[in-house]
DNA sequence: GCTAACTATCTATGGGGATAGGTAGCTGAC
DNA sequence: GTCAGCTACCTATCCCCATAGATAGTTAGC
């Protein structure tokens, strides 16, 4: 249900067809919501039965036409409840720790490479979070200087410090991430007694 | 797929009923993995058909019967193959992280409820994993003391040094995502100029 | 004028999981 | 002896999402 709210707080800026929504999704929010084109398109057909978007036919090139969504009230309204309504967090699955209490039963090379990817991984996203940050704090991020535009000056404080807020806690938490795999490597030499320092990479 | 991991790991330390099993999920690792046991019994019959497993009818009372499961030298080779393998990260998908970034549509005092949700979900779980670290120092985890029993002693060491470390990561990631939380409280407090001490709880 | 790369949208299939039931036997307390 | 609560297993439906692929128009460079 979620997606569906992703894709009210993008439209809350200006209207966007399926394909904009689809690439803000690689670019501008992916790093907290993400979701293909095949699901992007039929979830706006369906927000427009639900009266939250209106679609409008908008030509593009001699033949061809994309179909622009703006939010309706009744979509500020949605979006306003969700945001006021509690999250229900649902139990934990995560493979990572999964296999991490389980690690026993790898190689021990495997074992390493497995942190090692985790590192990356969250390293990856530390890097793209960073430069997020950045954006915000210098006026450079399309779609934030775009939603200060529309908003009354009053409220931009808050809006800039709640997604600063957002991503600042992703990097810590990809950090802490980082760290414990970083541990993990350091526990996996000390129980198969490799004291020789292995890592190529 | 990683249901399928996860029932193997279980089934690792000794032969099992789904309804077991599904007790297994709600106690000892429930944190790392959870399943309802609408999905466990069909996906136990999936795998006794991939000769994962094999399954036994156990009588139990004077009419009634129970179906046991233990893992095949397949089963086994199957877990391996995963643990071996490297697990695919798929983009981040977080809820409330995505509503973070938009708080400002909140009413301050549901964005405060939230973020106070957010701390008393990871407090739990932070208690509970604390628990389990204090079960595993202690000898007092009934899985893990059967699956030593299991284990040559040479390996012993191992297994607890990693399921150790699976949940102190964990209670590390919790004391992080309170921390967030709780810096988001006094950000809230800060951009609504409330300078007095609101909390009841 | 053709081709490559991009914009734009949609369909189909299948897996995983949540939720909500249903059936049946067992055990122990009152 | 019966009723509550537990053990045991199963089915059905729906939703979300991943993956793959189909179609068609546009733009720009060569």
């Amino acid at each position: 249900m979620s997606l569906r709210h992703a894709l009210l707080a993008l439209l809350t800026v200006e209207p966007m067809t399926g394909y904009d929504l689809s690439k803000a999704f690689q670019a501008s929010v992916s790093h907290v919501w993400h979701a293909p084109d095949s699901q992007i398109y039929p979830e706006l057909r369906r927000m427009e039965a639900d009266g939250l978007l209106v679609g409008t036919e908008v030509p593009w090139g001699p033949r061809g036409k994309k179909r622009e969504y703006h939010v309706t009230e009744a979509g500020l309204d949605a979006f306003r409840a969700w945001m006021n309504e509690p999250l229900s967090y649902t139990r934990e699955r995560d493979p990572a720790h999964l296999k991490a209490a389980y690690l026993e039963w790898a190689e021990p090379d495997a074992a390493r490479a497995q942190l090692r990817a985790h590192i990356a991984n969250f390293d990856e996203q530390r890097v793209e979070w960073l430069e997020k940050v950045r954006e915000i704090d210098t006026g450079t991020s399309a779609m934030l200087e775009k939603r200060l535009g529309h908003a009354p000056a009053s409220e931009h404080a808050s809006i800039r410090a709640y997604k600063r807020y957002t991503y600042v806690g992703l990097i810590a938490r990809a950090e802490h991430e980082i760290e414990w795999a970083e541990r993990g490597l350091v526990l996996i030499d000390e129980l198969n007694g490799t004291d020789a320092a292995p890592p190529a990479d």
